[in-house]
RNA sequence: GGCGACGUAGCCAAGUGGUAAGGCAGAGGUCUGCAAAACCUCCAUCCCGAGUUCGAUUCUCGGCGUCGCCUCCA
């Protein structure tokens, strides 16, 4: 089975094949650092984090760069207002960034550039940029000649001539040949210096434009061609189309083989979440209304396809921890010792599931149709193990099934294995009542243990516990 | 206005030219000291209209509706 995926560049499902035979070249356009994050930025983070765990289980080794943009207008603003340079202001939302990285569970990059660090690679590709025409300097600011660039467009299916050369582009304070320019370094501003956002460079001092800093990172770690470009749909333009405009004139190469875009988070109505709307969830927020974060992931990763639009919503949240609850339950269940039983129809099943779910993934990582494979053949093992029919080979076929699956969710681990001494002597003592059938001690103990959150299930094999 | 995506049960969400996975929620039941968990049963004809076809939810056209992008955006 071949890994298939739709790239944004060709507007097809395509057959996936790295440049260099079993080896990845990954970069994922990653945070700035101006705000805490909000969970539609965690979507598109997950959807990374589902793309190469894919690519780990197909066996490919990855190198993943993603990067952080601690240098853009809103940190210079935000820095000037809290009278701190850019980078004391960026570096507390960098540390929230990956602590709700960890959180999350997402499988960390090789490489985390800072655009700030990179001022020197930036300041490489703009002047190559500048000698070879696809560029021109006014006044200190350096713009990026459009017209130099006849595939500007190809990857948002934009026309030239039908980005409107109206609206927003009026507003624009600078001096450009043609609307479409878009800056690669600006000339600093008053008090720049003072906040530590500008650095020399051939045409004075200044900073780097918003999207010059990928195309820098993104071949200064990975090569001139990239195998995959991952960003959130409302990247591809301009974001993206300037990427490549810039990467390609400077190495007349292509910049990306395959361009991949995650949809959008929504709130409740349907809108797209969004800081400039307001209508945006923290990671924090939701763990201090209570919920769980593996849930959380499980429902950015599995609640839709990466290419279909997610709702955000309680009830879809709440789905996703019972999911999570059952495959855990089902998991723990099977760490029981096998029956001696004929067992062959149930491992075939799993086995089968596997297959499907496997081909799943590899048809542009539809998760969410694996997840029913999944889900079709957990039913059928608690069945089975109800009834104490499942052997070996089934208990192996059906572990390597929720392994498989868990390869990508990474759902099953708990973060606290252990429990308190005290709450473990209190589900003792009720185990010793319940022997001597004193229902009313044992009934007393468990609604204790609940209200510290620990909910207890009876079963043939003992008494099983789980945070609530 | 241009480009693009989407519209499947109360909710979330897959999918297919031959009469629609899965999950959550809900109802009834089995098991259990009671619970919990688990299991069993029930719960949709796929926005509307026309067309193509032996047959369309799936293809085409036209509506209606929602969303995204059109230089802040994951």
């Amino acid at each position: 089975m071949t890994l298939t995926l739709y790239n944004t560049l060709s507007g097809a499902l395509e057959e996936f094949a790295p440049l260099e035979a079993g080896r990845v070249r990954l970069y994922t356009c990653g945070p700035t650092v101006w705000n805490y994050a909000h969970v539609g930025n965690f979507r598109g983070n997950l959807f990374y984090d589902l793309l190469k765990r894919h690519l780990r289980v197909s066996g490919y080794q990855v190198t993943h760069v993603m990067n952080i943009t601690d240098i853009d207008d809103r940190i210079l603003h935000e820095a000037a207002h809290a009278r701190q340079t850019i980078r004391e202001y960026s570096a507390t939302y960098e540390r929230a960034f990956f602590e709700d990285l960890e959180t999350l569970r997402f499988m960390p990059a090789d490489i985390y550039p800072r655009a700030t660090e990179h001022i020197g690679d930036i300041i490489e590709l703009v002047g190559g940029l500048l000698a070879d025409g696809h560029a021109y300097e006014v006044d200190g600011d350096v713009y990026f000649r459009v017209d130099s660039f006849p595939a500007y467009g190809a990857l948002s299916k934009l026309d030239r001539a039908g980005l409107r050369a109206g609206a927003r582009v009026a507003t624009d304070k600078y001096e450009k040949e043609s609307a479409s320019d878009f800056a690669l370094w600006k000339r600093a501003g008053e008090g720049d210096d003072l906040l530590g956002a500008a650095w020399p460079s051939p045409w004075g001092a200044g900073r780097p434009g918003w999207h010059i800093e990928c195309s820098a990172m993104a071949m200064r770690y990975l090569g001139q061609t990239l195998d995959v470009h991952c960003g959130g749909v409302d990247l591809k333009f301009p974001h993206h189309e300037n990427e490549i405009a810039q990467s390609e004139a400077f190495t007349g190469l292509p910049f990306a083989r395959f361009w991949l875009h995650n949809e959008m988070l929504a709130d409740l109505s349907g809108e797209k979440m969004s800081k400039s709307t307001g209508n945006i969830a923290t990671l924090r927020d939701l763990l201090a209304a209570g919920h769980d974060p593996v849930a959380i992931r499980y429902f950015l990763v599995a609640g839709a396809h990466y290419r279909s639009p997610l709702r955000f919503d309680d009830d879809a949240l709440h789905s996703a921890a019972e999911q999570v609850r059952r495959l855990r339950e089902l998991h723990a269940r099977l760490q029981e010792t096998p029956r001696e039983v004929a067992d062959e129809g149930l491992r075939g099943e799993a086995e089968s599931a596997r297959a499907r779910y496997r081909a799943s993934l590899d048809n542009d990582l539809n998760l969410p149709q694996g997840m029913g494979h999944v889900f079709d053949v957990v039913r059928t093992a608690n069945a089975a193990l109800d009834r104490g029919r499942v052997g070996e080979g089934s208990q192996l076929a059906l572990l390597r099934l929720l392994d498989e699956a868990d390869a990508h969710l990474d759902v099953l681990r708990a973060d606290d294995e252990g429990l308190e001494p005290r709450l473990q002597a209190m589900i003792d003592a009720r185990e010793r009542a319940r022997a001597q059938r004193d229902f009313a001690t044992a009934d007393r103990l468990r609604e204790s243990l609940r209200e510290h959150g620990v909910l207890l299930e009876d079963s043939k094999s003992g008494v099983r516990w789980r945070r609530s």
